[in-house]
DNA sequence: GTCTATAGAGTGATAGAC
DNA sequence: GTCTATCACTCTATAGAC
């Protein structure tokens, strides 16, 4: 059953930014059908699960661009040092250099942690995995290595919040900023 | 019009409690009944504004907690130094080792931050003055100091977070014995 | 005819306000 | 408890592609 894969493609990237700017609980349908220009039937097509299963294609969708744009370069980069700045770099472009939230943070912190909490997990276990692979390949030790993967991330997340509660997206950008100087 | 202190002061701990773990968006009138043991209309007595005028009570309360357990100690210590370590005790406590999430950075990420942006901003921006105040006593200048407390509490909000995300309350105690080590 | 995409009226349940 | 609005969701109807 591709639902997705025929006709509208171009529906997830609305879903997504509804549900980062909402959270699960306050995006409403009504929010989704005027975001996306589609009534609830179409919705519904698309999606015959309901808002759960439009949560997790916005999760799977999310995930997979992490995973091929981030994740993977950061397992396959043949200068690990550079494999580093390089997912900064992209990390800044994708939360807008601090304005946008992190979707995956936003569900985390909500109730809806415990609708998909194995989804949530295994983003943050496996960005840290990878992170952490790459400075292994500096000459870091693993524990070491796994350690400053679990920092970076927390200070990556913490910085989101922080902007975002002060309205101040440039506290992103330093953190980013002091991680770079301090990973590469 | 004295609606929380005649009568049942003890509701707000639970109020707090619900806010907390659902986020606003995620706490209904129903759950929050149950929650306090009050039914719809004694809740509204107590807070005529309704759902909205309970958040802010909620805010305020924790805003008062942390003003004299945290902030103001970290201005008024003798030391420095022990202060900023009591400072991080202190959060250990609040944020039981971190199991328990932030409700000010609940509130932040969600869409409830546009309908309470001065109590969220205040309460991240007193803390990171307060702190700084605090390192500068300690030879830092005021550039560094302020650097420093935007950093460290940055941190522990994205601790709070991943430790939630990963459902591992020890990466949170991690963050806070780095910054530990760092900061005293 | 079947299948997919669309819109939207209508469902019961539950929301928050009072 | 009672109210109305809104919730997630279902269903009917229609359209065009095959």
């Amino acid at each position: 059953m591709p639902r997705i894969a025929s006709g509208r493609p171009d529906v997830l990237p609305a879903l997504v930014e509804v549900f980062r700017e909402h959270g699960y609980e306050g995006a409403s349908l009504a929010l989704i059908s005027q975001r996306t220009g589609l009534g609830k039937g179409s919705l519904y097509n698309f999606f015959p699960g309901g808002k759960d299963e439009m949560a997790r294609a916005v999760l799977t969708e999310v995930g997979d661009w992490f995973e091929h744009t981030i994740f993977e370069p950061l397992r396959r980069c043949a200068d690990p040092q550079s494999g580093v700045a390089q997912m900064l770099d992209r990390v800044v472009d994708y939360f807008h250099s601090g304005r946008r939230a992190c979707l995956v943070g936003v569900f985390a912190l909500a109730s809806s942690r415990d609708r998909f909490p194995l989804e949530i997990n295994s983003y943050f276990r496996v960005w840290q995995s990878d992170l952490a692979t790459a400075l292994a390949r500096r000459g870091l030790d693993a524990d070491t290595a796994d350690a400053l993967a679990e920092e970076t991330i927390a200070t990556l997340q913490g910085a989101l919040v922080l902007a975002r509660a002060r309205d101040e997206p440039d506290i992103f950008l330093r953190a980013v900023a002091r991680l770079r100087a301090r990973l590469t």
